[in-house]
DNA sequence: TTTTCAAATGAACGTCTGTTCAGTCTAATG
DNA sequence: CATTAGACTGAACAGACGTTCATTTGAAAA
């Protein structure tokens, strides 16, 4: 009796996604209607509320996906060997998950601030997940002696940004092969926190 | 015959530059309206218009300025000494400059793709021309064998980042002092990059 | 073929947007 | 005191905003 469920709402629900994921990261949050949205998918701005109750829980979801894939991700990755070998992994890791989505990075980083309170503290303690994945490594490498380590939580902090900066500046077909730019990273880190 | 000139200009003029400063910082670009910008003042919205010919101008003049500062503090350091010496001169500067201008730098970095084409050219040859300030310390130390990189442009903006990043997530008053934090990230710059 | 309903339309809502400008105020100038 | 002009107001402009909803469409189900 129903109608096969979604007949083209399994075809626009992502395509609505796609694009709102892509614009706002080309020109913020508040900078895009949602107007161009439906302009983008093809389609009037009233079919867009079929997919998303509102603007806000458009950006949210968004984030949401990217941390959770994040995570999702990482969980999959071993976690044997020692502490240098393991963060040998998380750099890689955090490079090859984040250079192939510059707009989820770009969304998830900058446009927490657009966020109501409710939605930044969900998304925020994603974040701090990731952090304290390593945090676990550097403080392992610690009590290994590998590591020589001031602080682990400002070392994680100045790490992230390190590694996630690259994402600012890398272009694919740039200069430098990623095989090279990734050495060049990996090469920093391990200088700057072994004993 | 002429009024003296400014007799409100000059105090009413500063304060649309802090009040869209701040607000633009907080909210973004895009998501704050003249209007928002005219009330914090204590003005009606036209009188913003004696003060900048558009928003846009608004935006980029803050950003000029706040790159223009940072070179010409820049350019008033030292540049005697070797180069582990210049570097860690560098560290300071950079910190001391950036931290206690939260919104600038945020402002600087995150509303760039807000800028038109033109102006987008003109601050974006102001930041390279930051960066190669440090890229020419670190072409020092590699010349004095203090320093062993791999790629002195990549190290640049892997270490700009590492910095920068800071301001993303200290706040005055937190666990650890300042000077504390400064001697974790002059560390972690060091030995990422001494031979 | 007829029925059914998810999906999309198209118009409307009240409000806000950046910007302009004729007119008013006020304080220093002559 | 009269003049001058910079600083500001208040209203208006045409268009865009997020969101809602009665109506239409079209393909699968009966």
């Amino acid at each position: 009796m129903a109608r096969k469920q979604g007949s083209h709402a399994d075809i626009t629900g992502p395509r609505v996604r796609d694009a709102a994921l892509r614009l706002f990261a080309r020109h913020g949050y508040a900078a895009v209607s949602m107007r161009q949205i439906a302009t983008e998918v093809g389609v009037q701005v009233g079919a867009i509320y079929n997919y998303t109750p509102d603007k806000q829980t458009l950006l949210v979801n968004l984030m949401r996906d990217h941390m959770t894939a994040l995570l999702a991700a990482w969980d999959s990755i071993p976690t044997d060997g020692g502490a240098t070998a393991r963060l040998r992994r998380f750099v890689h890791f955090h490079l090859g998950f984040h250079l192939p989505r510059p707009d989820q990075v770009f969304i998830a980083y900058m446009e927490l601030r657009h966020l109501d309170p409710g939605n930044f503290a969900e998304i925020d303690a994603l974040r701090r997940r990731y952090e304290d994945a390593l945090d676990a490594i550097l403080q392992a490498g610690v009590a290994e002696g590998v590591f020589a380590i001031r602080d682990s939580r400002v070392t994680v902090m100045a790490l992230i940004a390190l590694l996630t900066g690259l994402g600012n500046w890398y272009r694919a077909g740039g200069r430098l092969p990623l095989d090279e730019i990734e050495a060049i990273y990996w090469d920093l880190v391990r200088r700057a926190v072994m004993a």
